[in-house]
DNA sequence: CTCACGCTCTTTTTT
DNA sequence: AGAGCGTGAG
């Protein structure tokens, strides 16, 4: 056993054998803490404790399974008793074995995102509010910020939560959103947490039971927890007190979700005797990274400052490079990756790409797409949010619980039987006047008058459908007869009757997964529906389940910084560095938004091992058209020394244009192409001609503007009148002679004529 | 009732 | 650039 500490500092051996007792350990990016962590639970084995009794949580899926991967490597086979799981899975276990004593039925089901704003929708429907001017989404965020806040969970009643300023009756549709989930025997992420409090509170056998199972707890990424998962580990761990906590509050970026600070800062308040440890050295990155990230962390004056250590050498400076625009950018990432990759010996796995917002991602994955280089994206389109998956997902929520209305909505004309809105208003309605579920009035064929033909198609296969389930698992597989759903639905039937591109590509994922549910009983060998469908909803994070092992270790990876906490990559290019974009425009309001960007890049920089790429632009599109960027704030906190400035123009532009005159310029001035050493451009895209001049140039470069040399009379970028549609500008000349076609942009608008035909005025 | 088309609005991060 | 919605034809 000394085996376990001989790779460990004083500090981590300390935190590895303090056993029993609170134990908080502060520990910086790169301080090995998640070794810490796993090495900890081999200890505690070691010394006698049996596996399941140790409770360990994070707070993503990723670092989940990161840190389940790490403890059978280090303990084997019987790492597999240890409960590791993130704060919501682990809720789920709770209350699907305990939650019958708070009356929460063991088949509830999860409500994602979308589901809750389904649900809230349907509310504001039925209260006669315009949904373009109340939001759902707006809704469903309020919703969650209330109740994920410690005044609710401590029994606030909502009326006195609530702001005052809305036009609506807020608190009314909250009710009704409470009551229509209880209704459908659901719960919300929020509830998840919520509820599990609750029973910890009420249930005397819960709580004893639960204890008498967890006997050493441990935390990570303790600063981003809420009130409602402090409040779940001060119960259990508070026979035992055998609690440790690891956290860094540098790295707390979950404060929008209702994650406190103050829950690591006060911890040893709350814990009498606590022992802390801090561990500073980072061993991660080279210094010349650290110092940079450091120095942008500094700037924060909310923060206990520490001294961290560099445990490497220097190692590379830090790159800034200045692109054009996010053409430019993509091509110097990926360029970049292609240069070290012919220089070094380096696996595409040892790339990665972060940006601030998912969807910043798909001009690398062009690129990356164009030079054959393997990605994967973590995060954004998730596999389970895809229609297809939603809906053959919903016909099994709704089989194993036929209460689920949202999932009746769905299913019930999808594909479509015929079955409309009046219809289904009308199953409501007599639902509603004799206080009935909606599924019965459908299976006793309640309805009077114009019954759709449909109508019993449905029921027929609902109820053919219920008796199959009866027979999973045992006579049939899981997988099996979520084959069969596909199939007697008439789904599969409908997508292969479509027959285009985008329907086969849905047929593929569906046998996706049905894969997925395949490996998930292999694992699980007795797992009825409901409880894969349980599991289901909080594997919402994880990538496409299908990709195979192989891809995943060869692959360059792109993801949001807030993905990329928890991991190390040897090169890593944080991207979209300017003001609006990282920080994030709706976060540069407040002290405390500027802050928690601050820490996210800080974050971001310290994911790196050996060399960091900082990438901005000087134009960027969004939909709402080109706009110039300033560099960010945080790229003026690192001191030159540190960084190596470099910048990088691409004539492409995606065969889109930037012209048009109406983008807003916030004063902003360029002036930096005195450093310009263009950065590795190992290769130059062939670009279609058309495409050339199609980027508006940057100011100083307009003078070596060509003229059109296709014999039209007038020029690129000049300013015409058109009479039917008013002033514009000429961003694309293509053909010539009687042929010339001009591409005009009216602001947001783009028009092309022919130049033959066209009154045009010069505007000069 | 369905489908297709065109219009509008979109502006963060995740369990 | 894309989703979501409303409208109008079949």
């Amino acid at each position: 056993m000394t085996d376990l500490l001989k790779n460990l500092n004083e500090n981590q051996k300390a935190a590895v054998l303090h056993t029993d007792g609170p134990l908080l350990i502060l520990a910086g990016a790169g301080s090995g803490k998640t070794r810490v962590i796993t090495h900890r639970i081999a200890h505690l084995i070691s010394t006698g404790v049996k596996p399941w009794n140790i409770f360990a949580v994070t707070f993503t899926n990723k670092a989940c399974e990161e840190m389940k991967k790490r403890v059978m490597t280090i303990v084997g086979p019987q790492g597999n008793s240890v409960f590791i799981k993130t704060f919501h899975s682990a809720a789920v276990y709770i209350l699907r074995r305990f939650g019958e004593d708070i009356k929460i039925p063991s088949s509830f089901t999860i409500y994602d995102t979308g589901d809750q704003e389904d649900v809230i929708k349907r509310i504001l429907a039925s209260m006669n509010l315009d949904p373009k001017k109340v939001k759902p989404s707006m809704i469903a965020s309020k919703i969650s910020e209330v109740k994920d806040s410690e005044r609710f969970i401590d029994g606030v009643d909502v009326s006195l939560l609530l702001p005052d300023y809305f036009s609506f009756n807020f608190e009314e549709i909250f009710k009704k959103y409470q009551e229509k989930l209880a209704e459908n025997n659901a719960l919300d992420f929020n509830d998840l947490l919520i509820k599990t409090v609750e029973l910890l509170r009420n249930s005397k056998r819960a709580l004893t039971e639960l204890q008498r199972m967890w006997q050493y707890f441990m935390i990570d990424e303790y600063q981003d927890t809420n009130h409602s998962q402090y409040i779940i580990a001060k119960y259990l761990a508070s026979a035992t007190k055998n609690i440790c906590v690891v956290g860094d509050d540098d790295q707390s970026i979950y404060s929008w979700r209702g994650a406190d600070i103050r829950n690591i800062l006060t911890f040893e308040k709350d814990y009498e005797k606590t022992k802390i440890i801090t561990l500073g050295e980072n061993y991660r990155s080279s210094k010349q990274i650290l110092d940079a990230a450091y120095s942008v962390i500094q700037n924060n004056g909310n923060r206990k400052d520490k001294n961290i250590i560099a445990f490497r050498g220097d190692g590379e400076r830090a790159v800034w490079c200045m692109a054009n625009n996010e053409y430019g950018e993509g091509e110097f990432v990926v360029n970049t990756i292609l240069s070290i990759k012919s220089r070094e010996k380096l696996k595409n796995s040892d790339f990665a790409i972060f940006y601030r917002t998912n969807a910043q991602s798909r001009i690398f994955e062009d690129f990356l797409r164009r030079e054959n280089l393997p990605y994967r994206i973590i995060g954004g389109l998730k596999f389970y949010e895809r229609k297809e998956i939603k809906d053959i997902l919903a016909y099994l929520k709704f089989l194993v619980n036929p209460g689920d209305t949202v999932a009746l909505r769905r299913i019930i004309n999808t594909p479509a039987r015929g079955i409309g809105k009046a219809s289904q208003d009308r199953i409501a309605e007599i639902a509603e006047k004799e206080n009935l579920p909606e599924w019965v009035v459908i299976r006793d064929e309640l309805m009077t008058g114009r019954v759709p033909k449909g109508l019993d198609d449905f029921r027929k296969i609902i109820v053919k459908l219920m008796r199959m389930m009866e027979t999973v698992p045992g006579e049939l597989t899981l997988s099996q007869f979520m084959k069969s759903v596909i199939d007697i639905t008439g789904y599969r039937e409908s997508l292969r009757e479509e027959n285009t591109l985008e329907s086969n590509s849905r047929l593929d994922n569906l046998d996706e997964l049905l894969n997925s549910i395949y490996d998930y009983e292999q694992t699980f060998p007795d797992a009825a529906p409901a409880n894969f469908i349980q599991d289901i909803s909080l594997y919402t994070s994880e990538e496409n389940p299908s990709d195979d092992p192989e891809a995943k270790t060869n692959s360059i990876t792109l993801m949001t910084v807030h993905n990329a906490k928890g991991l190390e990559f040897p090169v890593v290019f944080l991207t979209g560095m300017e003001e609006d974009t990282f920080p994030h425009k709706l976060s540069v309001d407040t002290d405390e938004g500027i802050e928690e960007e601050r820490r996210l890049c800080y974050v971001g920089i310290t994911r790196a091992m050996d060399r960091i790429f900082l990438t901005s632009t000087d134009l960027r599109r969004s939909y709402m058209g080109p706009e110039y960027k300033r560099p960010s704030r945080f790229l003026s906190e690192i001191p030159r020394d540190l960084l190596d400035v470099k910048s990088y123009t691409s004539e492409y532009s995606g065969g889109r244009d930037y012209s048009g005159g109406g983008y807003s310029y916030n004063g902003y001035s360029p002036q930096r192409r005195e450093s310009a050493a263009s950065a590795a451009p190992v290769k130059k895209y062939q670009l279609p001609v058309e495409d050339k001049n199609s980027v508006l140039p940057p100011v100083e470069l307009a003078e070596q503007q060509e003229l059109s040399a296709t014999g039209s009379q007038f020029l690129l970028r000049e300013r015409v009148l058109h009479p039917k549609y008013g002033p514009g500008r000429i961003v694309k000349i293509e053909g010539s002679g009687d042929n010339i076609k001009l591409t005009i942009s009216f602001g947001i608008t783009n028009r092309v004529f022919m130049e033959k035909y066209t009154p045009l005025q010069k505007m000069n």
